[in-house]
RNA sequence: UGGGGUGUAGCCAAGUGGCCUAAGGCACCGGAUUUUGAUUCCGGCAUUCGGAGGUUCGAAUCCUCCCACCCCAGCCA
């Protein structure tokens, strides 16, 4: 995995060279600990990126490890689905492991805790146990069962597992300090009974480990070097260390935080992009509009763009809102020297060139690529009716409009220059047919004593060329922020034209059998990709990005 | 004075007391090349590092105070 010749020196890597060079470690172990009970999207790309290329990189290991200790929100199909992102992106884990294959194992830490008076049975009910939590500024009071004695501990703790109780009835907890200014320390959960059965320990236990519990003693079982995890777990970091120091673990690894992925225009939680597929805001977890691995993969962005952005972004502490521009930017560059050409029309308009016999054609063969002759050449015809697409031709264009007008003259791409004489009508008022004339003098390029056509613009021949559908795609939400304003609901600021759909557009024959695993730059419109929803008869492409357009700036700029 | 963090251009981000009158990328603004208004190429874009003091021959980097923002009161992760 080596896109970048040079990793950048962040400070976590900072902190590693240090610990190698301490001797503190000879070999680097990091995990990826996803929860099964969601779909993985970008921002999760930047962990995976981190504790994937750490491995890689310091010749190190990296587990996959499902965070599986909640089975009333996790479920196997999330599972399946991280498996394949994190293929996907490019990784190759050294272990698939799970939080639940450690249930033996933790289950002797808790008692190891409790046979050293470091942890107790509460029972009191969810509420008061919130009441004597305290608040951020108060302290928390200790419970009445703090003091049970271990004995009585190990009973009820014994019987918790074996189902003598309900849910609720009782759980763990550490005893660490209830005055503690941070709440994570005050006597936190260790132990909840939870009779539901689990994804793959079944009916085996009805009780199950807390997070803060089960993270730390996880990776210390799996000899992980480093816990890289995200800010908000920074202020676990004392209680993941307590757990390390309190029970015979096998080794300590060391917890460092780092920053989330925030994009403009996206939502990011976990909880809302659940929201916006249960509701059924977007078309499930792949939509090609969504910030998922599996909708950005459908929507045709490149494995390597998502690399490539990710390490641009950089990894640090501070707070952060990347702006789309920088994920556009990826794919673009990413794709411009991959991907092959060919035209395509969005909004077909009809243009017959009147000058140009009937019956008669021509064949124009056409690089694949402006640039790289190693793609080889393709041939397209031209004949006296061609589509072109309506926002190439304007009937009062504005200065700097370098297309087509009445009594204006372009050029077709790799073809001839034609004059516009004549704008049919419906009774409507709309235009159907642009009547037009050519110059034989302007073919293959040439341009006759000092003629200059600025316009060029794409086509498709009428006869040949195939019918597709055609979807774009705009940002999901309308405003950068879409959760600025407390007082509204997110999905308020969704934006309803964030997908539209075209149908009979007109491509040339080349993407009618589309290679696979190939993104096609449709010349000046973007880059395209087919759709899950694409078969033989039914071509569907998805746009992945537009081009740089200078001119609709320019338009934008002069609109409002 | 609950605790824990973060503050370098519109957005990311290097920088770890002297080569910093502060890298690089995105965005933006020029201009050149171009049968994609694409690509490519050249040039511009912080005398200043949240603010104020201080230490020092010398500070974005050290100290003090102040300010702003983010996270934490799940038997979620």
């Amino acid at each position: 995995m080596s896109d970048k010749p040079e990793e950048p020196v962040n400070f976590i890597r900072q902190a590693i060279n240090a610990d190698l060079a301490s001797n503190k470690h000879d070999k680097i172990i990091t995990r990826f600990p996803p929860e099964p009970n969601g779909y993985l999207h970008i921002g999760h790309a930047k962990s995976i990126w981190l504790n994937f290329g750490i491995a890689n990189d310091y010749d190190g290991e990296c587990t996959l490890r499902f965070d599986d200790t909640n089975p009333i929100k996790e479920d196997e199909e999330f599972v399946e689905a991280i498996e394949q992102d994190v293929r996907w992106l490019g990784f190759k884990w050294s272990r698939i492991a799970h939080a639940s294959d450690y249930f033996p194992a933790l289950y002797k830490f808790a008692l190891e805790l409790i046979g050293k008076g470091l942890a107790y049975v509460d029972s009191m009910d969810i509420e008061t146990m919130r009441e004597c939590r305290g608040t951020l500024k108060e302290p928390g009071k200790n419970s009445p069962y703090r003091e049970r004695s271990v004995g009585e501990n190990v009973d009820l703790f014994e019987r918790m597992k074996a189902g003598e109780f309900s849910d609720g009835e009782h759980v763990l907890r550490a005893k660490i300090d209830m005055q503690s200014s941070n709440i994570n320390l005050r006597d936190p959960v260790i132990y909840r009974i939870r009779h539901h059965s689990h994804q793959r320990t079944g009916d085996e236990w009805c009780i199950y480990p807390m997070y803060d519990f089960t993270h730390g003693l996880s990776d210390a079982i799996e000899g992980v070097t480093h816990s890289l995890c995200t800010l908000e777990f920074e202020d676990h970091r004392p209680l993941y260390d307590w757990f390390l120091e309190n029970v015979s673990a096998p080794c300590h690894p060391r917890q460092i935080e780092f920053s989330r992925l925030n994009l403009n225009y996206f939502v990011m939680s976990k909880r809302m992009l659940t929201q916006l597929v249960e509701s059924g805001y977007v078309d499930g977890w792949d939509d090609p509009r969504m910030p998922t691995i599996s909708g950005l993969r459908r929507r045709g962005f490149t494995a390597s763009s998502v690399r490539n952005f990710i390490a641009s972004v950089g990894i640090t502490k501070k707070a952060n809102v990347i702006e789309m521009g920088m994920l556009e930017n990826a794919v673009r560059e990413d794709l411009d020297s991959k991907s092959p050409r060919a035209m395509g029309v969005l909004k077909p308009l009809k243009l017959v060139i009147e000058n140009y016999p009937e019956g008669e054609s021509e064949t124009i063969d056409v690089a694949n690529h402006p640039h790289d002759p190693s793609m080889g050449i393709r041939q397209i015809k031209l004949i006296r009716e061609v589509y072109i697409d309506r926002d190439d031709f304007m009937e009062d264009p504005p200065k700097k409009f370098f297309r087509l007008g009445p009594d204006r003259e372009v050029r077709l791409r790799y073809g001839f220059v034609v004059h516009c004489h004549e704008v049919v009508k419906d009774n409507a008022g709309e235009v159907v047919e642009l009547r037009c004339t050519y110059d034989p003098n302007t073919r293959n390029g040439n341009q006759p004593e000092g003629r200059k056509v600025k316009g060029i613009i794409h086509w498709v021949s009428a006869e040949h060329c195939i019918d597709a559908t055609i979807r774009l795609y705009d940002r999901l939400f309308r405003e950068a922020n879409p959760l600025a304003d407390k007082n509204r609901d997110f999905t308020e600021s969704l934006n309803p034209d964030s997908l539209q759909v075209l149908t009979h557009c007109k491509l040339e024959l080349s993407l009618g059998s589309p290679a696979p695993d190939t993104r096609y730059q449709f010349e000046r419109l973007g880059y395209f990709y087919p759709d899950n929803d694409s078969d033989p008869s039914n071509l569907v492409y998805n746009r992945i990005v537009t081009l740089r357009d200078s001119w609709a700036k320019l338009d934008q700029q002069r609109k409002p």
